[in-house]
DNA sequence: TCATTAAATTGTT
DNA sequence: AACAATTTAATGA
């Protein structure tokens, strides 16, 4: 996706909006283009924003005081995110940093409370969305200790093309086998294993720089 | 357009 | 973690 308009177009929560009232969103929420790896949002920033991924990925991610970095997730263009901050916390919790390239729309919090207090399809996406979160990550923790390293890259992957959270259609990760480990938890000596087993599967084209999903549900599903 | 070189990524130990 | 091999991107003739 390229534009403001396209990504509110994709997005399941304006289906019900008027012309005006897409036209303010639109009016009010603020683009910028990032290059790779800087913060789109830090933690600790007071939170002032719901934010919108046009073009591009990012990785949520959190540094201990130590300088550990840990990473929780990918998120793929067509996706919003930092609503749980926005409704509950007045400080950011985790940073998210740009892996490649991104286009990042900000919508200030006034409108997402404007939203929020006058359409009912808003609060029900945001309901669908908390949902969807938050069994993606129960379902982290359980395949984390109980999946085999070649599952768990097979899974990190097929997350990053949630058609719930991120409603942009593409089968292409541009992504170094370094950074699929950071999402993985898997070494990347592991990740360049698991990415073979997987392409003799069928699911995924390696290429370099980048995996090519053939078969996201099989991804999914892969034992 | 082609060749050269540096940087990034991959494959292997 | 280390090293070599491979691929890409940038540069300049």
């Amino acid at each position: 996706m390229e534009t403001l308009r396209e990504l509110l177009r994709a997005s399941l929560w304006t289906k019900s909006l008027s012309p005006a009232q897409l036209a303010r969103i639109e009016s009010e929420t603020l683009v910028r283009d990032l290059p790779v790896g800087v913060p789109v949002c830090r933690k600790g920033e007071p939170v002032e924003h719901w934010i919108g991924l046009i073009d591009g990925l990012v990785k949520m991610t959190s540094v201990t005081p130590e300088g550990k970095t840990t990473t929780f997730t990918g998120l793929t263009s067509g996706g919003w995110f930092g609503e749980g901050s926005l409704l509950r916390d007045k400080e950011r919790r985790y940073d998210v940093v740009t892996l490649r390239e991104s286009r990042v729309a900000y919508m200030p919090r006034a409108t997402f409370d404007w939203l929020l207090d006058n359409d009912i399809q808003f609060n029900r996406f945001l309901l669908m969305q908390l949902n969807e979160r938050l069994s993606q990550f129960i379902a982290m923790v359980e395949y984390e200790r109980l999946l085999e390293p070649d599952a768990r890259v097979a899974r990190s992957l097929a997350g990053l093309f949630n058609p719930v959270l991120y409603p942009d259609q593409q089968r292409d990760v541009q992504l170094s086998q370094e950074e699929i480990g950071y999402l993985s938890g898997v070494s990347r000596q592991r990740v360049n294993q698991a990415l073979k087993v997987l392409e003799n599967a069928g699911l995924v084209k390696v290429q370099y720089g980048r995996v090519h999903v053939i078969d996201l549900e099989g991804l999914r599903s892969f034992t």
